[in-house]
DNA sequence: TAGATTGTTAATCGATTAACAATC
DNA sequence: TAGATTGTTAATCGATTAACAATC
């Protein structure tokens, strides 16, 4: 597995990701670290050092072709597969995501949305009838899936968790405003959308302050 | 205004405050940092040092009042005052996020919602109309708003940040999948979603390598 | 007082940046 | 070849952790 690749590289990878995509949009086909870092706001020492860490996809003396460059961090990524992705909880975030399109132009597919609300089971979202999170145990023994987005309120989160991990589950996105914890070999992101917000309040009242009021 | 917090600090705030709510609703009303260690999974002395930067909030011998404790946080993040919100773009993440109820628990009241699109504008959403961007420069001089989401499309999103903080806007919450760049004084939080996914795709590609398969 | 736990300094670790040799 | 730019090593910076004196 060679080296060991920091956390702070791997974050960084989407950024440089939607910026290739950026340049290639914009038919830009050659690229050099001193531009990405003008543009991107990185540093061009750090920029090479990050893209160096997977191999050397740059040319002395030229710089780094934008195509080859995307198609190397889209595999690093993982963004060169296809992922079936089902959503637990049918509340307007679980919905939201269901429907955003950005993420099936990458490869993930949401097919389906679960609910243990009676009142929301087999009422429609987006063409999809939402299901029964009791289903869930013999749905995941049929289908192929690689990834459940958590959407429930922050009391379900944990235990939806236990339960999709238990049903073989790999990767968890979770929206519930609390830390899911699962066992080594299953894959988790946190968004915690409020701690985002909450930081926003912090740096806006730095800002007031700074300015001497 | 003595120390700069460092980023990493403020970024584990909210974290801190999630955990202290947890502790309050179990009418636990002391903590150490070697117990909030345990149960955080953070270093207590990492803990001891965060908690200190804005003064000695515990006891020796004692530990922390978890009351007080959340109060300081609460106020450090600027959660002790009230937020008028707006959303910029009446999408299902726009309409999610308008609806979403812990927002506004915390003093985050999310007042209206915009859309340039004709077919969009004038439609309700959860009780409230949807507005024209049109319409932002005078609402922005009549109203008090403190914060603006942006839920556009990713073309849209630094045109509608320059909008807004033309007409005074100090704070941009930002979901499209691009970053807004905007003057010193502004605070801005990118969120990003599609890459905290892509970073859940790379980590489960880990996971399965890891398994040696 | 003795025990516990903070606040704080010193040591370590990791990440960023600068510098430059390698090479296209 | 000369110029440009990467790849990579060395220097710096910042963040985390360990250790312990202060003190409740």
């Amino acid at each position: 597995m060679s080296e060991k690749i920091s956390p702070a590289v791997i974050r960084r990878l989407p950024k440089y990701y939607r910026y290739l995509e950026e340049l290639e949009s914009k038919k830009i086909d050659k690229i050099s670290s001193s531009q990405m870092s003008i543009e991107m706001g990185l540093n061009a020492s750090q920029i090479r050092r990050d893209l160096n860490c997977f191999g050397g996809f740059g040319q002395q003396g030229y710089g780094y072709s934008v195509e080859k460059l995307k198609k190397e961090i889209a595999r690093i990524l993982g963004l060169d597969q296809r992922y079936n992705v089902i959503v637990i909880g049918a509340g307007r975030i679980g919905q939201a995501l269901m429907g955003y399109k950005n993420f099936m132009l990458e490869g993930f597919n949401v097919v389906d949305i679960f609910d243990n609300d009676p009142a929301k089971v087999g009422t429609e979202v987006l063409g999809r009838e939402v299901m029964d999170v009791a289903r869930l145990s013999s749905y995941l023994e049929e289908k192929n899936i690689d990834i459940a987005i958590i959407c429930t309120p922050k009391e379900y989160a944990q235990q939806s968790a236990d339960l999709l991990v238990s049903f073989g589950i790999k990767a968890i996105w979770n929206f519930a405003p609390t830390d899911v914890a699962v066992r080594r070999g299953v894959a988790v992101e946190n968004v915690h959308l409020s701690d985002s917000l909450y930081v926003l309040s912090y740096k806006l009242k730095e800002k007031i302050k700074g300015t001497g009021i």
